[in-house]
DNA sequence: TCGTCCCCCGCAATCGCTTGCGCACGGCCG
DNA sequence: CGGCCGTGCGCAAGCGATTGCGGGGGACGA
């Protein structure tokens, strides 16, 4: 590889002036400078982050830990962080979770070895990874999946609220029986969706019933008309379950769900979706790591970004 | 951050025998290598990947510029690539190429100043990348899209036969007009499915026309009873203009498509599609560039797998 | 003519680790 | 008892950058 000691020579300058035309950190007589540009130029001298690393303590670069496997919107989700993140002059250091609370520590350990500047997690239930970002000082956001406790910043979608609108649309329909489908119980995101769902219920002066919450939809075939689901996985199983049992969606049963998809609209009926602002989610997350790196000492700011109802016909409308 | 230094202090050996033990380079005393991995579990230390790529040279990290936009199984190849890497200890610098040369010499450049061990690439049109990744004797794997020089290793789907089993499927099944909407020419892997498009309409004893190749719908409708989808964005932009102009897919007219989807059973009528081998894809990348960083001298090897096809029923047939 | 002040630039230490060399200490053989 | 060899470790030289400090020399005022 080129080095800066080979530009210096063939500018006939010490290492320390090409360092400081490079960076611009000091000024260099104008023919100076023009001769190391020459001399960058015709080397192809690329620099090298590493060296620089060494000494300056930094990387420019953002750990991103999730689990990659089963995200519906994953890849649109790292699209706009790696978008936001190499905007601001950061790359990305890819590494999956695996779902498990030893691979997270693992993936975190790495990403530290590797110094990243901050680190992007989506953490898994039981992480002992965080407790140890924050012991060691690591900027950290979480992303997706919130914490109750509010010491550290996250941003994710809010879920409450959005659920209990999804329920409330159907009550205003006229359904009675309104079940929820979610994922495994003790993941936030799906807590917080049952506690959703209970506040619509409670809104439209409906009763909670906990037969009515499950994790497939076979046992709720006949028991109820209105169904809410809460996230992508769920949906392809149900939506495969409905096909199987012949149950017309729209029809027979009322279906809203979380998780916007490109092809709600290809299939019949139209889905009527929660789209998660992920894009949004993403942005703001490596905002609020960057700004995080910059104030170590600002306070945690926990982020919840509204969904948007995207309304078609599953959930029994006709328009 | 905890260094060798404060480890071997405490351990009361020099950085020399932590270091020794660490990468296990050198026989050391039994008692010596207790106490030093004692103080290493003690102080937390965790090392510096910087500091050990400076001397070494390697840094066990492979840089991936793909396209992040628009892939449809972008998350899959992803996941795939990453966990082979991860198995082989490699972690992953993910960046995107924006589908642009010039953002891609920038992502490429950035990989080599951060000192990458090797680069997985998909390449755009045009790449200025490529030669210069050859010319550095940087070690590389083309995914996905293919080039004609068989100079780099590359790994991509079998195109050719593929289209041309899904046009003579069509034509088995009687249709005697059969079109082809495709992405961009000038893509490598549209220019493969509009050369095995050729091939099978040859095979089937049907004369090419050109007018029956487009990149959308329209002006197709009406022209032919049988249609080839080159892959996943050109098939939403089908399907869509299929609902709007009423045709029956499957009725009216028989298709079938590259890019298996996951809701390819949820339509009506469920899909026909090719699917590609994303999984292996990945995996097969990764051990072709970690074996090309093993050997840089070993001649390049072009790979390509072949796609499987999932017989459903948008192509007319009822079975 | 000489001192001062700026402008430009180079020296060398440093970041944390790997690794070639070589030293010290015992044990064993002759 | 001396020499040799094996075992266990430490010294110090880098890897390629950044950066505090200081030096040389020209311009200018006294």
């Amino acid at each position: 590889m080129v080095t800066m000691k080979e530009v210096a020579a063939l500018a006939g300058v010490s290492i320390t002036t090409v360092s400081h035309v490079i960076n611009e950190t000091r000024p260099v007589a104008a023919s100076t400078r023009e001769r190391v540009l020459k001399a960058i130029e015709e080397t192809g001298y690329t620099g090298d982050a590493i060296a620089r690393s060494l000494v300056t303590g930094g990387t420019k670069s953002l750990g991103l830990a999730v689990s990659l496997v089963s995200h519906p919107y994953f890849a649109e989700l790292i699209a706009a962080i790696e978008n936001e993140a190499a905007h601001a002059g950061y790359s990305l250091v890819l590494i999956d979770t695996r779902e498990s609370a030893e691979s997270e520590q693992a993936a975190v350990r790495m990403l530290r070895s590797r110094r990243v500047d901050g680190v992007l997690l989506t953490p898994t239930s039981g992480s002992a990874a965080l407790p140890e970002l924050r012991r060691l000082g690591v900027p950290t956001v979480l992303v997706d999946r919130l914490t109750l406790a509010q010491d550290t910043d996250q941003v994710g979608p809010e879920n409450v609220q959005a659920t209990s609108t999804l329920v409330r649309h159907l009550a205003d329909l006229g359904h009675r029986r309104i079940g929820l489908v979610t994922g495994a119980p003790g993941v936030p995101t799906t807590d917080e969706r049952v506690l959703g769902y209970r506040l619509g219920l409670g809104r439209a002066g409906l009763k909670w019933d906990e037969e009515l919450v499950t994790q497939s939809l076979e046992p709720l075939l006949g028991q109820v008309s209105g169904l809410v689901v809460s996230d992508h996985q769920v949906l392809m199983g149900v939506l495969g379950a409905a096909r199987a049992h012949g149950v017309r969606i729209g029809t027979d049963l009322a279906l809203v769900t979380y998780g916007e998809v490109e092809w709600a609209e290809l299939v019949e009926p139209p889905l009527t979706t929660m789209a998660q602002p992920v894009e949004e989610i993403g942005r703001t997350a490596v905002r609020l790591l960057l700004s995080r790196i910059a104030d170590p000492e600002r306070a945690p700011e926990t982020i919840r970004l509204a969904p948007a109802l995207k309304h078609r016909q599953s959930c029994g409308c006709h328009q």
